[in-house]
DNA sequence: GTCTATACTTCGATAGAC
DNA sequence: GTCTATCGAAGTATAGAC
């Protein structure tokens, strides 16, 4: 029994992603949809049931492929602010593939999770785990200082995804001619943040030729109760 | 003529303020609004005309405040540094205040300004602008090293946000049990943050007094065209 | 300034023919 | 599997009495 070949559900899926991401949620419309899809609104209803189901399906796609695109990083074998750098340039080619994915995961953030059953906000969780796991990795092994792994995350994850989700306003800005920041373009920004988010995760001596090093110890005395 | 002290318009803006953030402009239901503020919906048209007109009195009115709480940092007799470390503090203690300001900052930037007019874009603009003003200055004296100064405002600015915005689907997490990072307080996150940015933009130069010294030059030659 | 009642529109969803 | 037509709920906004 093969796979009805028809033509709609992927084609579905693609204009929902444009339409949850500019709109979110409450603001998309299913008519839109359907019409951006090029199928009948009674098409869509009989694929995917109704509007929160599609958006359970479109969150779980997108969030398992960009999950499935940092999985290879994490298990190179390259120390760990290495595997980090990569990781934000991932997120940014993810990005230039499926230009509605910042949007989407900055919704869903603002969103608190109301739309999401069990089974997405694990696919959901699946990114933020990957990154953790690099970082824990490189805290162990001395390769980074030591910092909560979610806060490495969120230095890294955060400012990515919030500049590229900015670009429309950013044209706004510049469009009125209250900020110019054209010549921060996305390959610039990847690349002074990787090297940001190096400096800031480098264990804090000197610089050992990338060896263990069992803790790296902060200046700064009265930090750091545990991670 | 006095202006009509009675009791309505500001407590509008704060249950604005409230259903905005937490279902964004599209989902933010009129009738919620004014019920939260105790009035009545043609009270509310009364005052503010739209829902429109009202969305874009609440982010004037908060991007405002935010903004004018940064002022005085920046205008500090103290290094770049330690200014940025207070601005992070500050938008720490803003939202302690003000829950739904990063939420409502998250979904603004996800929705590319599509409901902004130009004062209200104007308004908008000061917080980075205030930021972006910091980094300048520290890049100028040697305080900081050379980024741009969006590429500072978003490395800093965007974790806090995110990580704020960020409790509720948190807390999600940890009741499926799919993450517990209730280590992870604001407090712990504002403190490591600091640190995190300050390691990032520390001049690669080992640590000079604080003084100035002219330019900070990178280790890795390629990359800086311009600012 | 404040409230009730309601006009007008849009949206999610389905019935039912093919 | 696909389409047309439409229902019923919910939403923004206003009219008009007080």
């Amino acid at each position: 029994m093969p796979r009805p070949a028809t033509v709609s559900p992927e084609q579905i899926l693609d204009a929902a992603a444009l339409e949850f991401s500019e709109r979110g949620y409450a603001g998309a419309r299913v008519d839109r949809i359907a019409r951006r899809a090029g199928v009948n609104k009674a098409m869509l209803y009989y694929h995917f049931g109704s509007k929160q189901s599609l958006y359970r399906a479109l969150l779980r796609w997108i969030f398992s492929r960009a999950a499935d695109r940092l999985l290879p990083i994490a298990a190179a074998a390259v120390p760990a602010d290495e595997k980090i750098a990569r990781v934000i340039s991932a997120i940014a080619a993810f990005t230039a593939e499926h230009a509605f994915f910042p949007a989407i995961m900055l919704r869903e953030v603002a969103d608190g999770g109301v739309h999401l059953d069990p089974d997405t906000l694990q696919a959901l969780a699946r990114v933020p785990m990957v990154v953790g796991g690099v970082v824990r990795q490189g805290v162990a092994d001395g390769t980074l200082r030591r910092v909560h792994p979610m806060t490495a995350y969120f230095s890294m994850l955060a400012p990515i995804v919030f500049f590229l989700a900015g670009e429309p306003i950013r044209k706004q800005l510049a469009a009125r001619r209250l900020a110019n920041m054209a010549s921060l373009t996305p390959e610039v920004f990847v690349d002074e943040l990787q090297q940001t988010v190096r400096l800031a995760l480098a264990p804090s001596a000197p610089r050992a030729s990338a060896a263990g090093r069992r803790h790296a110890h902060n200046r700064s005395s009265l930090r750091r109760k545990r991670l």
